[in-house]
DNA sequence: TAATCGAGTGTAAGTAAAACACTTTTACCG
DNA sequence: CGGTAAAAGTGTTTTACTTACACTCGATTA
C-alpha cells in the first residue's frame, strides 16, 4: 500500500479556499501522474419517474458479459476532464435525451470485486424525471433493450445494482418528508390527487386525503398570505375538467428548486 | 469521450444479486484494463471529536506543495485491492491509531481541477471519536504538524477541504436529530449534562435542560419498561461524585450501533 | 453555618398528527 | 330527465409532542 506524496488531495471549484502558491507550480512540473495502479471510475444513474401509478426505473439489458442478459442501471466512465456531475448529466442525456432534470449524488460504491473485469469504483446518482415526459427512449449506442421497470417488481440485476436501487429508494423516501423534491416528478401544474399519488407510490402506502392536504402548506388563492410562513404550494386560478366528475383545482410548487420545508 | 464496453459497471459484496455466468470468465480474459486515462482515487477522512466544550477536527499541515503550509484533512490513495471503507479505516488507523470507530461515507468530490497536479477524485468520510480518547496523535509518515482544530475556528484550508468540512457539519447536525450517533462521541457511561454538551457543541446552540432530557426517551431504572416504546438511553444504578455539588446519575446508550430513533 | 455550584425535576399552553365520513359536481345511462 | 357512478373537496376531535419557564436538593468550601 505504498503511496506517493499525493496525500490529502483536494481542490474544487465552488469554494476556493486556499489560493495556489508559486511553489505549487514548480512542484506540479515534477509530479509524475502515474506509476501506480488506478481504478476505473464510472457514474451510474438511477433514472426514476412515475407513471401507471407506479415508481419506475430505467434499466438496460446487458448484451455483453459480464452479467450478460441481466439488467443494469445506465452508466459510463468519467472523462478525465469531466466533473462527476457533468459525467452524470452526459450519461443521462445519452440515455434519455433529457437535459434539465434533478440529479443528486447518491453514494459511491467501491468494493474491489464489484466488477469481475477490473477495479471499478462507481459514483451513483439518481435523477427524477417529470412523469410521462420521457416516452422516447433512445436505445443508446451500446445498449440492448432499454425499459422502464417498476421499482417494486425488479428483474435480476447485474453487479451490485440491486443495492444501488435499494439505497435510492431509501434516500428518496427520506427526502420526501422534509423537502419539495416531489415537484421534480410532476409537470408544472397538477392536482393535489396527482401529488398524493406520487407520494403514495414512493412511500409504498396509502395516505389519508385530508391529512395529506393539511400537511402541504398551501398558499390559498385569495387568502392574505401569512408572511411568517414558508409555503410549498400555490393554488392556481385555473381548474382542469374532470372526466365524469367535477372540475379539479390546479396547483403548482412555489419554488422549483430543491428546498427544505419547515 | 470514447469509452469501451465497460458500461454500467457494478458488483459488490453484501448483496450478491446476479451470479457470474460462464461466459463472463471468457470475456474477462480478453478484457484490457487500460488504454484510457484514469483518475486517481483517494479517501479523505474528517476526524471529529468533542473536548474543551468544542467540536474538534483533526487537520494536518501540508509540508509540500500544492497548498504548502495550509491545513488539510488526512487522506490517501485507495489501494487497488482495497474497498473504500477499508481504505478509510486504514487512513484513520495510520493517522490516529484508532481501530473501531464510527465511519460514514460523506460525499464524493470530483471536480477536475480540485487538485492542481492531476485528476483526483476523493471519497470523503467522516469519523467520530470518543471524546478525549485520542490524545496521542502519531505524526504520520509524511505529515508535518497534526492538530485538533475547532470546527468553528478553522485555519485556511487546502484544496476543497473547507467545502468538505462544511458538508460534514451539515450531515452531522442532521443525523443528530433522528439517530443515536452521539453515542460515538461519548464513553460508555456519561451524565446527561455531558450528552447535552455534545448536542450543543454540534448544533451550535444552547438547549433547555428539561426539554432536552424529555426528548431522550430514557428507560427508567426501576420503572416497568413500556414494550411499545423504543428507548435510546438507560439509567445506570451508579452515580458519579460531583465536585463541590451532589452526585450525578450515569446513563448509557442501550444500542451501541447506529440506529434511527422514532 | 452560610454560600456556591451544578443536578434534578413539573406544568401549562400551544402546535402538530392521526383518525374518521359526508357532500358536491359532472357525465353517463336507462 | 332522474338516478347512479366517480372522484373532488372539506372539519372536528383526540392525542401526542413541543416549548417556555424557576425552584429545590446535595455536597463542598470558606
Amino acid at each position: 500500500m505504498a503511496e506517493p506524496d499525493l496525500k490529502t488531495t483536494q481542490n474544487s471549484s465552488p469554494p476556493q479556499p486556499g489560493q495556489l502558491q508559486p511553489a505549487d507550480l514548480a512542484y506540479l512540473a515534477t509530479y509524475q501522474a502515474s506509476d501506480y495502479e488506478r481504478p476505473s471510475v464510472t457514474v451510474d444513474i438511477v433514472i426514476l419517474t412515475v407513471f401507471e401509478q407506479d415508481l419506475k426505473v430505467l434499466l438496460i439489458r446487458r448484451k455483453m458479459p459480464p452479467y450478460q442478459g441481466l439488467w443494469a442501471v445506465p452508466g459510463g466512465f468519467v472523462g478525465i476532464r469531466e466533473s462527476l456531475d457533468e459525467a452524470a448529466r452526459r450519461e443521462l442525456r445519452e440515455e434519455t435525451g433529457v437535459e434539465d432534470v434533478y440529479l443528486e449524488q447518491l453514494y459511491t460504491f467501491g468494493n474491489p470485486d464489484r466488477d469481475p473485469r477490473t477495479r471499478v469504483i462507481t459514483v451513483a446518482y439518481f435523477a427524477l424525471l417529470e412523469a410521462g415526459k420521457v416516452k422516447t427512449l433512445r436505445a443508446g449506442t451500446d445498449a440492448g433493450e432499454v425499459t422502464w421497470w417498476s421499482m417494486y417488481k425488479l428483474p435480476e440485476l447485474a453487479f451490485d445494482h440491486r443495492q444501488i436501487l435499494d439505497y435510492t429508494l431509501q434516500r428518496l423516501r427520506g427526502k420526501l418528508g422534509y423537502s419539495n423534491i416531489a415537484y421534480q416528478l410532476l409537470p408544472e401544474k397538477f392536482t393535489l390527487t396527482e401529488l398524493q399519488r406520487v407520494y403514495e407510490v414512493i412511500l409504498g402506502e396509502k395516505l389519508d386525503k385530508r391529512n395529506f392536504r393539511k400537511s402541504l402548506s398551501i398558499r390559498d388563492l385569495n387568502q392574505p398570505s401569512d408572511n411568517k410562513k414558508t409555503y410549498m404550494l400555490e393554488e392556481l386560478p385555473e381548474t382542469r375538467p374532470g372526466g365524469n366528475y367535477g372540475p379539479t383545482k390546479l396547483f403548482r410548487f412555489i419554488d422549483r428548486v430543491e428546498k427544505i420545508i419547515s
